[in-house]
DNA sequence: TGCCTGATTGCCT
DNA sequence: GGCAATCAGGCAA
């Protein structure tokens, strides 16, 4: 099942502790990849010098402020891009950035996109999973409920040709959710606003 | 294992 | 003109 819109209008730090255990699905011209969702980190409006938004609506931000449930792609770093969620309503500038993904299916397909081929340094890293899942700017303020890029909901997806991987049965449940200091940030460092499935093996760096 | 650095460019001050 | 929600590789311990 697909989440739908009402998913995305809660507020954006359950939405990112919810999005733990669901699946990024992403159909390119090069084939399908699917990747589990296994860290996440918050970027709030207000209080968060972090947050893209926090000094207003901008050409670069203008989807955070746009409508929940979408994509906001940005380009960083002069050759990567990361890839958020929109949350909040209409106006308001907040999303989730997905870190980390358990490669699911399309492996082969991920592998050859980034130029390695360890499982667990496919997606480990909001570069890295944007380059494993073939996602481009184009995808910058598209829906996440319909078209090419969808999320679905934990325990939900039907798993291609019967196939599923022994962690994709195995959804998040409050006690194995970790949260500590986002990564790679200076302003408001010390908001603990990560979020990642406990023990997990795929995430960027394991929680201090 | 872990710290440090270079690569590279669009956007904002 | 400087910075940025990164990554890979090099080098030291």
């Amino acid at each position: 099942m697909i989440l739908p819109l009402s998913f995305y209008k809660k507020d954006t730090v359950t939405v990112a502790r919810a999005l733990l255990g669901a699946f990024l699905v992403h159909d390119s011209p090069q084939g399908r990849t699917i990747g589990r969702i296994v860290e996440t980190e918050a970027y709030l409006y207000r209080g968060d010098p972090a947050c893209h938004a926090h000094r207003g609506k901008t050409k670069r931000n203008a989807v955070m402020f746009g409508p929940p449930g979408h994509a906001y792609i940005y380009f960083i770093y002069g050759m990567y891009h990361c890839f958020n969620v929109v949350t909040g309503p209409e106006g308001v500038g907040e999303a989730v950035l997905v870190r980390a993904l358990e490669p699911v299916a399309g492996i082969p397909l991920m592998a050859r996109r980034r130029g390695v081929t360890a499982l667990h340094n496919l997606c480990s890293g909001p570069g890295k999973l944007v380059l494993a899942m073939g996602m481009t700017k184009e995808l910058n303020g598209c829906p996440l409920f319909r078209g090419p890029l969808t999320i679905w909901k934990a325990h939900s997806f039907p798993a291609p040709r019967g196939q599923v991987t022994a962690e994709a049965g195995c959804p998040w449940r409050p006690g194995r959710i970790e949260s500590g200091p986002r990564i790679g940030i200076r302003k408001a460092a010390d908001l603990p606003l990560r979020f990642c499935l406990k023990d997990n093996p795929f995430v960027s760096r394991p929680p201090r």
